[in-house]
DNA sequence: CTGAAAGCGCTTACAG
DNA sequence: CTGAAAGCGCTTACAG
């Protein structure tokens, strides 16, 4: 075995130039398309490239260009796992896909809502954009956005529900609204006049969405809003003892709409351990679609999210800001599709 | 609202120095810690940091001191989705989060293998170190990681099975060998004869360690290895249709092993869908123990992979290194978990 | 204790 | 069609 040898020194444009018998600009203009240079002379500097093995140094770009090339990411949430909610990892995925495919690169990094004044490490971050996906209360998040703010970059906010009164930025979501009005119609339909919703405590203003879709749809069939169970936190364990604690105090209801599939799926196994079954005695639905939303017995009735799609939207969003300068819009929204499944009855 | 401004001009440590009175070095050395510096200029020095928001540049740091305070992941699989796989994931997080603590920033590249020799995009990755994580045949893994050695960079392989020929390279991976004995084990215990292997198409090394384990507990058991299941995805569909179609083939076995939870619980729907009961006709168990293994009726007997840790160490490994200058070890295996549930027999 | 000079590897006007 | 010069924002020897 060798020695772990140090990185060899790179090879330059300069090495390049001397090879090729040119200058270094001229290797520059060759290698960005810029400049006359004859076909001759290009040729042979891109022979030479390719023997040489010589890869621009992004270090020395970014400095001369102050381009970065890469986008920032800022998950905001309590869960230090921050990664650990397939709604997020499917848009980081959508984002770093169409990233990529564009030569940019991404930085993700997640902060806890209560961190995020003091750590500040986000402001290290040297990117020509940012993307933020927050969690917590309203004022929280708007603190959270005036900072990103003073970044003074293009930003894509998603899932936030309004758009934003800092310049240069953008919000992106998929319409959880329609989403609990659509879940909430069906129930409506299938006759289940007593509605909880299970949120978790961390507040996503997709899941408010979500609720105010339900109780939309519910006054205007002259209903009293849903009963909202609160989990602490959007862990299996929590819904399920929440769930319990809930039937045991104000008995059972006619649906549960949980703000995602895991609540709901949790939920669910509460109502068949205390008998009740699902959806004759209960209707239980989900959000989101994600793989798991058949898991369990019976199949989960759900709303897909195009979670993968608001990434590569986000993507797509600044990086043509970034060669346009502005924005095309302040608001976009992605509609999402009602899943029926077999834990909700048919309507007839 | 203003105008969308341009990036204002950044803060540069000759600002710093020009408010100071004093040169640029003398702002570097104070903010480095670096040469000796009157506390009265260094506390003069800080202050007009602080008034200013001055931020060194980390491109020109970057250029300076060639290094990047980055590490690059690859993650080279077939499905685009490349981060629908929660074992991923969890690496990926606890990754991040290891480096994010240490101040380095992760830039995570998903690629096809077969797009692996021609799209060369990883190699635009300007890090200190690389962390990969490999599906494919062994010989398409070899070429990889051949292709990853040519960067001579410090390198982590996530999963591998055996010490790389590569200098300055380590592996690092969790003890699916263990895993399957485990689970072989406790099956044989429990009366199980006849066995199955649910796997996916694509090669996880980690997986074929999940396999010989089981099949070299069964062979210490006298039996013969487990019938391996293949699913051309790891899809539920595939894998329910694939156990589907074996039953029809073969009959019923005594245990099902799935490769990971999600085949796992695709192979026990199947069976119930058949009207085997689980785990009185046949046992079955899972990998992992992501979230989901509960979801299913009865809860999934599974192993407990350290996913998140497998992350936090190949971060731990890398910086270290880093520091160093070598590596500690050339292999490093973290111990999993056997996590009986009820879709097996209690054993008597 | 503090600073002037050089240089990391590029690209952008500007000449010729 | 091609090149010499300057500069992006830092830090590292080396002087004083």
């Amino acid at each position: 075995m060798t020695q772990p040898r140090r990185h060899d020194r790179a090879v330059t444009i300069k090495d390049v130039a001397r090879e090729a018998d040119v200058s270094a600009m001229t290797v520059s203009n060759v290698l960005n398309g810029r400049g006359r240079v004859s076909e001759e002379t290009a040729a042979r500097i891109r022979a030479v490239v390719e023997r040489l093995g010589y890869r621009p140094s992004m270090a020395a770009r970014r400095l001369r260009l102050s381009r970065q090339w890469t986008i920032g990411m800022l998950i905001v949430v309590e869960d230090r796992d921050f990664l650990s909610d397939p709604f997020i990892t499917a848009q980081v995925t959508g984002l770093t896909n169409y990233l990529t495919q564009n030569a940019y690169s991404l930085i993700v990094r997640g902060i806890r809502p209560s961190d995020f004044r003091t750590s500040g490490l986000f402001q290290q971050i040297e990117a020509d954009g940012m993307v933020a996906i927050l969690s917590g209360s309203e004022p929280q998040r708007q603190a959270c956005i005036r900072q990103i703010g003073r970044m003074r970059l293009p930003t894509v906010l998603l899932q936030e529900q309004a758009a934003s009164q800092e310049p240069d930025c953008v919000v992106l979501r998929q319409d959880d609204f329609a989403g609990g009005q659509q879940v909430a119609r069906h129930l409506l339909e299938t006759g289940a006049r007593g509605f909880w919703m299970l949120i978790p405590q961390a507040e996503w203003p997709g899941m408010k969405a979500r609720l105010a879709g339900v109780t939309a749809e519910l006054q205007a069939a002259g209903l009293p809003p849903p009963t909202v169970v609160q989990c602490s936190d959007e862990s299996y364990d929590v819904a399920y003892a929440a769930t319990l604690a809930a039937l045991e105090e104000r008995g059972a209801p006619d649906a549960i709409v949980g703000g995602n599939d895991q609540l709901a799926i949790a939920a669910m196994k509460a109502c068949q351990a205390r008998g009740f079954s699902v959806p004759d005695d209960i209707q239980i639905s989900g959000f989101n679609g994600f793989a798991f939303w058949r898991y369990v017995e019976p199949v989960l009735t759900t709303v897909i999210s195009p979670a993968h799609l608001l990434g590569e939207r986000a993507g797509e969003l600044l990086i043509d800001r970034l060669q346009v300068g502005a924005f095309a819009a302040s608001e976009l929204v992605l509609p999402v599709t009602f899943q029926p499944g077999r834990s909700t009855r048919a309507h007839t």
